[in-house]
DNA sequence: GGCGGCATGTACGTAAGCGTACAATAGGAA
DNA sequence: TTCCTATTGTACGCTTACGTACATGCCGCC
């Protein structure tokens, strides 16, 4: 597939500073105009593994860009049940409701590897966004392979085996962070996928025993990122496909709009 | 639950005029210099049942506006699997890729009960967007609901029983149609849940067994639309509070924006 | 008015995953 | 060291839906 960024580049992880740059990819995009306005409201912040970004149905006070970590989209039913539905890294944002003009969502996002990043409140962004075109662009180019993500994972989890999706998942984790090996239940993935615990069990114990992975005690590594992927289901590259091309250039209509 | 507009008020189905405001939602609610800038390059258009409005991959020449009938945004599977992941009627817009900037998205468009609506060049309405904070507004509300229904289908379609989904897919749609009778066979709709037509058979069956619903030779008519309510997922309901919500007044934060 | 095809009904064995329960092990705290 | 708890391993019966196959019935075409 696609080369990887070598890993040993980014030994930055937890300090970042709050001088230059950040490693958040929508951040570092920016004119430096835009990221000059921007700069004065972001907040630089830590952010614990499985700390709620924003929850369901509450007024949402800040948008998050991710340095490093992952966070996760999730949908909980009445009932308890909850699965992701979209994973968002350093390539992303995180408060997508605050971009549509909104300030609350039916769904949760909580950290799924702990990292770091900046906030920035939502209102501020929400006129920035309005202010700036190229902002705005970046947004909306964002949201839309996100939007694609969500919409895969639907088919995804409705037709694809367990063993198949949780490469997947594992896949796009990695992708998203700055090392193989990270910390990972299986109790917590369960949660993810919207499976049993016991089930992802069974899969994991296959993925270790041929090699791909090794885990234990909450903590996971890749072993075989080629044979992931020959493993993982077609969600996999669809998606691989279209977050690469949105850290390539502009779509033709709005590079010209 | 709320209340529904009477059936006999819309026997315009077929026959929306050129002249005057079409019956899609959003087009009606753009203020008045708006509407005036698109109407020129709205074109009138009947759509046909199973008529493709976009394809996966391919750019997307046209921005549709519903005033009757309903879309469905679809992923298909290289299998050939497929399931709808959304539901597009009245009150949409269908072209979401083109409100984002973009061009192609991996997911379908197919009319699913055939209508009629008005289309419009995809770089012209992506123009009109940019130039206009209301039509953007409201783009990126219907967006966010819209949103938020692909996310809701993703867990659906993963916990939820195939009675159930059927009962939340025939309410989305008859929330969209101007009859609580429809053209539906059984197999283009086991299509649209990712599931057999011989479960689709069983499910319907007892729907119908119960005086719900009442079908044949493609077509189906909701009986009891309370009954179909009370059975069917809590998915509907979530979904139905926040259409109403798009359908009502705008968000706190772009009101204020 | 018969025929062909679409729409629907039904059945049987199979597979994936659920709900639950309980055992085993490892890392950290006292 | 010892204990406690989090994490992981495994088993059993059950439900849902799959894949496939075949039967029935209705509509419209010739």
């Amino acid at each position: 597939m696609a080369k990887r960024t070598p890993r040993v580049v980014v030994k930055l992880s937890t300090k970042v500073k709050g001088i230059g740059r950040p490693l958040n990819r929508i951040l570092a995009s920016l004119s430096t105009v835009d990221f000059a306005r921007l700069r004065p409201h972001l907040e630089k912040i830590d952010l614990a593994y499985k700390q709620p970004l924003y929850d369901a149905d509450v007024p949402i006070k800040f948008v998050y860009f991710l340095d490093t970590g992952v966070a996760s989209l999730v949908n909980v039913m009445r009932n308890g049940d909850a699965a992701e539905v979209g994973t968002i890294g350093n390539e992303g944002i995180v408060g997508l409701p605050v971009m549509f003009g909104d300030t609350v969502a039916p769904t949760s996002v909580y950290m799924q590897v702990r990292g770091a990043g900046h906030r920035i409140s939502a209102p501020v962004f929400w006129k920035e966004m309005e202010r700036s075109l190229s902002l705005r662009l970046l947004a909306l180019r964002y949201i839309h392979v996100f939007f694609n993500q969500v919409a895969q994972s639907a088919a995804c989890a409705h037709f694809h085996t367990l063993d198949k999706r949780c490469c997947r998942w594992l896949l796009m984790t990695c992708d998203r962070m700055q090392e193989d090996d990270f910390p990972l239940t299986q109790e917590f993935l369960a949660m993810m996928l919207g499976v049993r615990r016991a089930g992802v069990t069974q899969a994991a114990g296959k993925l270790q025993r041929d090699g791909l992975i090794h885990y234990g005690r909450g903590r996971v590594r890749i072993m075989d990122r080629n044979g992931l992927v020959k493993r993982a289901c077609e969600c996999y590259g669809i998606g691989k496909r279209d977050f690469d091309r949105l850290l390539g250039s502009l779509p033709p209509m709005a590079a010209a709009g």
